[in-house]
DNA sequence: CCTTTATCTCGTACGACGTACGATAATAGA
DNA sequence: TCTATTATCGTACGTCGTACGAGATAAAGG
């Protein structure tokens, strides 16, 4: 997802698709939100900042989920009254983008690429796993997010150096790290909710016994069979490992 | 996504995880959701029905999205109390899980596979992408989706049935299926963004405008150039074939 | 028949949300 | 000092999901 409106730029795409599933027309205006000026001469001094807000709305939401980033909740945080967070965002949703940005910043950018472009995907998109892992919210904030921010494109910048000795022209590369971020993000988010499920035992129990009750009435025999199946136990590790493999090995310039 | 739950319970992972990012522990039990028996003895009789309720919600979503589904809104279309409605659903969070199922219903089961199983599952996926492009707010309700429905079992049984040529055990057949789904759900939300963007020409030109002018700072030469890249414009039908296929032909039984 | 018991209907109400509005306070240039 | 500009934030509005409980309606027991 990372990217995805960048990848959009170069060959612009056709074939109409139905109306928009979650969100409105509206957003957020990227050159205000990201290259306006810091400049600021007249006026009272702020108080508090774009940075101590975000970060705020970041730990609220590594520690208690998306769901308890609130306006009243981050403005409590910071020690602001609630509208006075609207001096710095103009929206919920451009804090959002503000939150996704921020912790791209955790992302390293000048580590040494080995030449080898594939290990060097594959190791990006081990750090891509890695951090949202550690920022369980990013895959479905990311769902909704429109413009990278200077954080997100450094690491675009980087993914797509790695890419270079790929002989993948512009737009592919930019298409490869979008479609590998979707990937990532997919499978994090898979991920995250049966980690969540395996923590409850009283849900996973019952989610037990109903697969078995379909799974004996007679009409589902591959799903009995599947269930049935007492291959060893693979770690989630592991299975993004061998899909990522398989994504990467079959790339290639044709 | 599909078949989240099921897949974890061949296997049963290990690797713990931070917090859920998104939801709280708490969903809905399977059991009573989809296996409760319709038999009704004493009682006023109900004057609406589960089917009637969720096809209005589905219908709501498909023509103003998922932000629209509210419980009053579902309750004015099908002429009901607002508190009505949680007769049939417990909450909000079920009536997105029987709209899922509900959608299911429309993949086909019953067609004939061709017995090559690579062939077979692309297939299954193109019929995910345009199911999905049909009700563009599947994506997002597929991430927090808990337990198939028997509209979902259904088809996950006949993807199994695809697969079983392929040599690959039952729980790799599950896990198969899920990182697919997981995959085309997220090629489908980037899909949809771009497709949503494009719509809006304003947005457009000014995201444009902004990564023209990070382009032109100089500290992004990758992207400068992949932005000027004039590769013929790719469809997001060539796009998806193309990963779809990627994906797909790396698989094998090893 | 009437009573009991179970079920469905839905008006009212509560707390939480995002945020529009406008009064108030602080700052810098004139 | 006056004025223009900018930041702070209390109050209030409309919307959301849904708890509660009073009424309606059906079948079962006597």
């Amino acid at each position: 997802m990372i990217s995805a409106r960048v990848a959009s730029m170069a060959g612009k795409e056709s074939e109409t698709v139905p109306d928009d599933g979650a969100s409105g027309a509206a957003g957020v205006d990227p050159e205000q939100l990201w290259l306006r000026s810091a400049e600021r001469r007249r006026g009272r001094r702020p108080s508090f900042s774009r940075e101590a807000i975000t970060a705020a709305a970041v730990a609220l939401a590594d520690a208690e989920g998306l769901d308890a980033v609130t306006m009243r909740r981050v403005a409590a945080e910071v020690g602001a009254g609630v509208m006075s967070l609207y001096s710095y965002a103009p929206d919920k949703e451009t804090l959002l983008e503000l939150m996704v940005d921020h912790v791209s910043g955790e992302l390293p950018t000048t580590n040494p690429l080995t030449g080898d472009w594939r290990a060097d995907l594959k190791a990006i998109a081990h750090l891509q796993r890695a951090h949202m892992l550690r920022h369980p919210w990013l895959p479905a904030a990311l769902a909704t997010r429109r413009t990278p921010g200077p954080n997100t494109l450094a690491f675009l910048e980087r993914a797509l150096a790695a890419l270079r000795p790929s002989g993948l022209d512009g737009a592919a590369r930019l298409e490869v790290f979008a479609q590998l971020t979707a990937f990532v993000a997919g499978h994090v988010s898979h991920e995250i909710t049966q980690a969540a499920a395996a923590r409850s035992p009283d849900r996973s129990a019952a989610e037990a016994r109903y697969l078995a009750a379909v799974a004996a009435d007679g009409h589902h025999p591959e799903l009995a069979e599947a269930l049935a199946s007492t291959g060893r136990p693979l770690t989630p590790e592991a299975t993004f490992t061998r899909f990522l493999n398989r994504l990467v090995d079959g790339l290639d310039a044709d």
